[in-house]
DNA sequence: AATTAATACTTCTTTACAGGAATATTCCTC
DNA sequence: GAGGAATATTCCTGTAAAGAAGTATTAATT
């Protein structure tokens, strides 16, 4: 999951993730959109794919990358585990206080 | 996005937002909980703060710090917005290889 | 087989940022 | 208001990683 979080955080793979998004594409096709460098797009896909997000497909002499669909749903699963944070908010910094209230009694 | 999936993507931030999960908490107890320096904690809390991931709330002398919901929430949307990769993964690489015979055939 | 197009792999430089240590600030308590 | 916690800020150093430019590799076409 860092893994995939740090892939995602770099801006200019964000921009490659967002641009895949439409569908697949070929290296040089994502440089000439994004206006980079050949060389940088290889690296940057480099990374991606090692954290598994994308997927290369050789056909010919170019390569076609694709994203893998599951990075995403693991990400969604794991934003999801934080939802009772909406409900539980206030209650649980309630919570806390009384904690900090009782163990200011037992310190004294 | 950018900004909050940077924030996220650091890995003790990762642990100290995966240990806010639980409850808000104080500082100096997240600090020992991870076996971290008070001062790389206070840094680490303003990024999360300026992401707007934590909120903050002075009790004392002591602040506490609590996860926001809605940045959370707002990346389980974003990885939402990926979910028409699991269905339509192999049309969409199909329809990229007919583009590419389409536009071959122009070439010529 | 030679040439060319597409992509991957170096090497180098530079920048961003995390950690460490010391210091400053804030807010209680006496 | 002085002393002491708890927390924030500052400055420094080291390091990881991104960008640039050149080179190597792979595959297709003739």
């Amino acid at each position: 999951m860092k893994i995939l979080l740090n892939s995602l955080a770099e801006p200019t793979r964000w921009n490659i993730v967002e641009l895949l998004k439409k569908g697949p594409l070929a290296v040089g096709e994502i440089a000439e959109e994004l206006g980079l460098r050949q060389p940088q797009v290889s690296k940057h896909l480099k990374v991606l794919s090692e954290a598994g997000i994308v997927a290369v497909h050789p056909i010919a002499n170019r390569r076609v990358y694709q994203l893998n669909p599951e990075p995403f749903q693991e990400l969604q699963e794991w934003a999801e585990s934080y939802r009772h944070l909406w409900e539980e908010r206030f209650d649980r910094l309630d919570d806390y206080l009384m904690k900090v209230e009782k163990r200011g009694e037992k310190e004294k």
